[in-house]
DNA sequence: GAGTGGTCTAGACCACCTG
DNA sequence: AGGTGGTCTAGACCACTCC
């Protein structure tokens, strides 16, 4: 690809700024196998030349790279692709329905809500949009073997899955859904004991003040923030188990 | 402290880059609680016109605060000291008096019990023992500026640590102690959500109710079971994190 | 409209590493 | 010496929020 043509799929990324082009640009050719571990990546100076972007602005995508973990650099060498990190057992992605037919039961889910909403501050803050913009929201109940085991609230980048609410989420669960549509490179996990409000304790069929385990998870695509999903357990029907080695 | 002064003040700060040396200053008025959460910072102008520095250079070190959760900021609107955040890592054994002090808090801890003991059935299976072997017991309450934060039942074998009751546990932790003796090599960690009983809620001064998070933790050596330690949280003042690639 | 943060530029100087 | 990353500046334009 000639400069000119580079630059200009680059602008047609979409409306996000050049810093966060040339980092999807750069994590693109990286994450798709088309740069390798250890291999060195243009000099800021070549970026400059190749994308025609002042040096601050490569510098600041190469920069976050580097803190993202996906980029190496060293003063008066070069900047080289990081080997990947190893990944825990206890932070996998997990498809409920899996986890339950593994346990040889039975999953079934009621659809609950599927709806269009406006962000709200933490909405907005977990997939990386503003506040006020459109979304898309469902809200489903798991059961294994008739027992509701975890309320699924789920609020996903239109950008992502423009057709999401018309999916049928008793069929196939909004995870694989959306790991079909775009299969996730990253995540985060918050971990938390929380009460219950009253609709989730009907919907669970909580005994009084049983406490529970919340799971937020945010998942990327490459560079996109594709869904904030807030899992709420049963402390008394579910664990988080996980085993590491050093 | 009048602009010039602040200015020399931040110059003497040795030879951090400045935007470092910002950050610092930033940080430090956080974390010694100056400025408290929720406070308004001085926008960039106002810290360029203090300063005597770049708007570039303020506005890299106000960000790099925001991304490391120090700083919130909105667009229009203004920057503002964030939440204090109390979690830790997914991933990680940490020691709670290291990440107490990462936070520039206090750590004190009070030991509650120190004994020998017979192994129940729970006990003997998690550290591999028969059912009614000998082994040692303490219960260690560790503060956050003097907030109950963590309640840590710990089980240890006694072929590893026979000096384990001797030790002085305000003074170090069970962990860095087993860790010097045998350091740990694999482990394995259960979370969950639970209710807290009497006296735990008394010693968390919880509220009524209020649900915990338990992580229970197997530590091995080699192929040494070395010690199981329940760590009991209150859920309104801790979260665990974790962070992944694939 | 005034103030805020978000971004971008073109140039500069420096410390560092390698040939 | 020449290339690399690390930093800094002075100015600019924009989108956003609040009054």
């Amino acid at each position: 690809m000639t400069p000119p043509e580079r630059k200009l799929a680059l602008k047609q990324l979409g409306p996000l700024p050049i810093y966060a082009r040339v980092k999807a640009m750069v994590a693109d050719k990286i994450l798709c196998g088309e740069w390798r571990p250890n291999d060195r990546v243009p000099s800021e100076t070549e970026l400059v030349q190749q994308l025609g972007f002042s040096r601050m602005t490569i510098n600041r995508a190469l920069r976050e790279l580097t803190a993202e973990g996906l980029l190496v650099r060293m003063q008066g060498v070069g900047t080289f692709v990081a080997e990947p990190k190893r990944q825990s057992s206890l932070l996998e992605i997990q498809n409920i329905a899996d986890e339950i037919l593994a346990r040889h039961h039975q999953h079934r889910s009621d659809v609950m809500l599927l709806e269009e909403c406006i962000a709200d501050r933490e909405q907005s803050a977990a997939l990386n949009m503003s506040l006020g913009s459109t979304i898309f929201h469902s809200t489903i109940i798991h059961y294994e073997n008739d027992v509701p085991i975890q309320i699924e609230d789920r609020y996903v980048n239109p950008a992502i899955a423009p057709e999401y609410l018309q999916q049928d989420f008793t069929l196939i669960t909004p995870n694989i859904y959306l790991n079909r549509l775009a299969p996730l490179t990253e995540g985060e996990h918050i971990v938390e004991a929380v009460s219950a409000s009253t609709q989730q304790s009907k919907w669970l069929r909580l005994a009084p003040h049983e406490p529970c385990l919340l799971i937020c998870r945010r998942t990327w695509s490459k560079q996109h923030n594709v869904s904030y999903a807030r899992l709420l357990y049963p402390g008394s029907r579910h664990r988080l188990k996980g085993h590491f080695m050093s």
